[in-house]
DNA sequence: TTCCCAGAAAATTTCAAAATTTCTAAAAAT
DNA sequence: ATTTTTAGAAATTTTGAAATTTTCTGGGAA
């Protein structure tokens, strides 16, 4: 890394950007020291931002023991699922139902972009700098279905969940890339722009129960209403 | 305020809970050096503290402004409620599903608890330390609700959401206390135990819908089936 | 060979003072 | 009288070093 001298934003947003892009494996330790000669700022500035990243769970502190990037964890990552599921389910059903022409549009447009990236995606191999942009693509896609929910809170309790969650699956064999994405990307925006709520909450299941510990065979958070057709 | 030594988390505590019971009044400054010698510690711990308030959105931060207490914002209370509705309706839902005996005795519990403060309340006056132990013990109430929902991050998601929401009632002429309280409670209780899913959700919508912006005349939020009975 | 302990090295946390910025108030000019 | 300027004061941010704690290393004993 080059010796220049960082401002606190830009050192946050970097090493977010590492940790949720695979270029700081998991577990790894985060020492003070290292950082503050990387980034050419005092130890002060790095323990700031490290608190932060901790306070997104990003992070893990321990008293007198320094900061880690967050450790796989199975668990971890089923529950994460969990609340992804439960936050876009109901996030997609309010902008179904409030969501006016701009919204569709919007929709729209970020399932084109992720469209485009995970043609490519399947066409020459995974990881690189084509990896970080599916991965912005796909969290603008998710966030554009919510964007019509007019519920703050949720929109950015959804971001730090999906970041959490990215930072998990990262370091799968795939880089938590499946090919079956696309059509699964297709479903969701389809149901909703047919204003099919149940039909939405289904695709949405159907698309991360995967991630869940038993892979979704108890069905435990499919939606309550049968998908539609 | 007398002076002795603290830690870090403790003084975090004690901020936390000093913003959370209108101890510190909306907007008021945080001023480092003030604190500093409050807590008898240095200024970089209080920064610290100060930041990790920040990001739960108690304090606000600005750049070469220092901190103040998060002031006080009718839209914002308006979105808070609307968050706590839907997490709260998801939660209790997943909890009447999955929860068994240890819930249900547990749920009786916090509810005669908080019942017992709250006949207090009605008789004696308001504020002191007897408004703390009532939030302390309404949170406890809604937590142990959502305890069996097997979500640990909607558990935590829904205590961040509860304290921001508690911070901006406080100020208010009753410090968000209503005689009503105690009715909407029970019915919560009741619902619950009897594993209505539906009628639960209801007495949720209805024991907040007060905080909505229009006081909840849009029954946006209300849950998709009638209420029981 | 393995386990344990002491000393050394490294990293984290705390502290105090310097430097930069913002705020306040008084004086000058329009 | 109102606005602008400017000097002083106050507060925040940064820096660098000291003190505490943990981790690593090597020697000695079981």
């Amino acid at each position: 890394m080059l010796k220049a001298s960082f401002s606190t934003p830009q050192i946050y947003d970097d090493l977010h950007m590492q940790l949720v892009t695979a270029q700081i494996p998991q577990g790894q330790k985060l020492r003070s020291e290292r950082l503050r000669e990387d980034y050419d700022c005092s130890a002060n500035t790095i323990r700031e931002v490290l608190f932060r990243l901790a306070s997104e769970g990003l992070v893990v502190f321990e008293e007198q023991r320094g900061f880690r990037a967050r450790p796989a964890d199975p668990e971890r990552l089923h529950y994460l699922t969990k609340f992804r599921i439960t936050l876009e389910q109901e996030g997609a059903t309010a902008s179904i139902r409030h969501g006016g022409l701009e919204w569709e549009s919007q929709l729209a447009a970020a399932h084109q972009k992720l469209g485009h990236i995970e043609s490519r995606l399947t066409e020459t191999s995974l990881g690189g700098p084509t990896l970080r942009l599916w991965s912005l693509a796909e969290l603008e896609f998710h966030d554009t279905l919510l964007s019509a929910c007019d519920s703050p809170f949720l929109r950015s309790s959804y971001r730090r969940t999906y970041d959490q969650f990215r930072q998990q699956k990262i370091m799968q064999p795939d880089y938590g890339y499946h090919s079956e994405n696309a059509v699964e990307h297709t479903a969701i925006v389809k149901t909703a722009l047919e204003r099919d709520v149940a039909g939405c909450c289904f695709a949405i299941y159907e698309h991360m129960k995967r991630n869940l510990r038993d892979g979704g065979a108890s069905g435990e958070l499919r939606p309550k209403s049968a998908p539609a057709g």
